[in-house]
DNA sequence: CTTATTTCAGTGGCACTGAAATAG
DNA sequence: CCTATTTCAGTGGCACTGAAATAA
């Protein structure tokens, strides 16, 4: 009677997922491109290829959204010098500033996400949502 | 330093979608099919723009995924005779096995998810993703 | 020679908008 | 006339595979 849990989450995310493109979308951004530059402003200098690691998507996909976020110029490549082919990557001043701006906006939307919860619940949301993760063998 | 609830519900709903996914090709089917399968064996009779609303999505979407369930003979239309344009779908035969044949393999993943939670944890976690789900106004 | 990275090209899943026909 | 439903057609975001070039 009661559906998935699978449902309940893909449910979620799908929900999610939308109102965060209604926010990033004014700014120019797609999903994808937000979750990069966030991932890029705590882990600066990351390669294409241990982005896409991260992300766990192919390398082929996660060069698509780097090529568009250079092209805003959001984000700056430079090779690395005394280290194969990699290309290490961080936030441009404007995409600091960009992805700020989304920040609030998202925050925002979380909190609304969370309305009600006691502390205690979100922290103990937090931990299942990350076990879960975690026993998917899908790291942080 | 530690990441966005946002962000770990869509890596979980990444990883979990992925997974699915691999469990439901090999019998043919994509994820939105064995989705609208689903729905559609709990409430049988419904008219495309009735799953589409329950979906999330437009009736233009859904109408695409019928089509194709149609197509494979998984599931069966027949226009409601006294209210308008309305064409009622449920299963065939053919899709409620398959659909069957799905759940025990989506029932034994949904296990390794919740691998060593106690069931009251289980529970308070279902509860606590449909609390969201609400308060982001999605319905159930 | 092998391996990692980048990148070009094409494809598939899944959502969207626009527009048209049908029925109450 | 207005509204709901279905359906055709095109588009966009986001993932994939395959293949090639580059560098340790």
């Amino acid at each position: 009677m009661e559906p998935r849990l699978s449902y309940v989450i893909g449910r979620l995310d799908h929900v999610l997922r939308r109102r965060i493109a209604e926010v990033v979308e004014p700014h120019g951004l797609t999903v994808s491109q937000y979750t990069a530059l966030s991932v890029l402003r705590t882990r600066p200098g990351l390669s294409n290829a241990q982005l896409a690691r991260r992300a766990l998507i192919t390398p082929q996909s996660m060069n698509e959204v780097l090529a568009q976020l250079t092209a805003l110029k959001l984000i700056r490549r430079h090779p690395d010098p005394n280290h194969g082919r990699a290309i290490r990557t961080d936030l441009t001043p404007g995409g600091e500033r960009l992805l700020q701006a989304c920040d609030r906006e998202v925050d925002a939307l979380e909190e609304d996400l969370l309305a009600g919860m006691h502390i205690s619940e979100v922290e103990q949301f937090h931990e299942l949502l990350v076990g879960c993760v975690r026993r998917l063998g899908a790291g942080l």
